[in-house]
DNA sequence: ATTTTATATAAGAAAATTACTATATAATGG
DNA sequence: CCATTATATAGTAATTTTCTTATATAAAAT
């Protein structure tokens, strides 16, 4: 509990945690809590450009948060790592917590 | 748990993790997981300009991250959210399984 | 073979982030 | 009052990120 995380560690997990730090990409992993989806399902989900959609799934992948499965001109994605699955379920007992009243979470914001 | 994350939550959670998302100040937030320290402090700990220090926490604290508490001419900075220490919580743990071999953090990477 | 469907890739402009240098403020000690 | 200490703020160049438009690929259907 008291461990330090290691330079190269901070690296990594900055990295990935870069992923989740954006609106759009955390409501991928999001939708992709449910189960694998299609690009076209994530596009739609999404309300954004299929390009979009695609570049968005290419650069967590290539950060190792998402994989992908490929069935004929389909490609299923879905989440690659049990971190991202730790860390959104934190995420998600915080919405709860905040919704509820008990946390705050911008508490300052007037930069 | 199967809540979904409203458009306004993911924008201010993305907020909050974007913080995180960067090696020097999650080194911070680690850091200050041992209570709370005074800007030279943390600008020694991390081998940065007092500038950079500063605009560090700035930007931390402008996002509901640190909190400070003044003393003369002393600023002592500490983790504002309970949210942060769960996540660092998270992060800290997913380190060990890491370390232990258990989990991967960056499967792919090869962009 | 040609068209369609599903997705990937490329290239570039615009916006945001980062880190630096220089300067300001505010409390303290002499 | 003046110097010092601790920290904040401003301005800015360099880099990175983001999103858009245009184009490519590859499987499937006709």
């Amino acid at each position: 509990m008291n461990n330090v995380l290691s330079v190269e560690f901070l690296q990594q997990a900055s990295d990935v945690i870069k992923v989740l730090g954006h609106p759009q990409r955390l409501k991928i992993i999001e939708y992709l809590e449910k189960g694998e989806k299609s690009v076209s399902q994530i596009q739609e989900h999404l309300s954004v450009s299929q390009p979009l959609a695609s570049q968005y799934l290419r650069h967590m992948h290539s950060r190792g948060v998402v994989k992908y499965r490929r069935e004929g001109t389909t490609y299923f994605y879905s989440i690659a790592s049990e971190f991202i699955h730790k860390i959104l379920d934190c995420i998600s007992e915080c919405q709860q917590k905040v919704e509820s009243g008990e946390w705050e979470l911008a508490m300052f914001g007037t930069e």
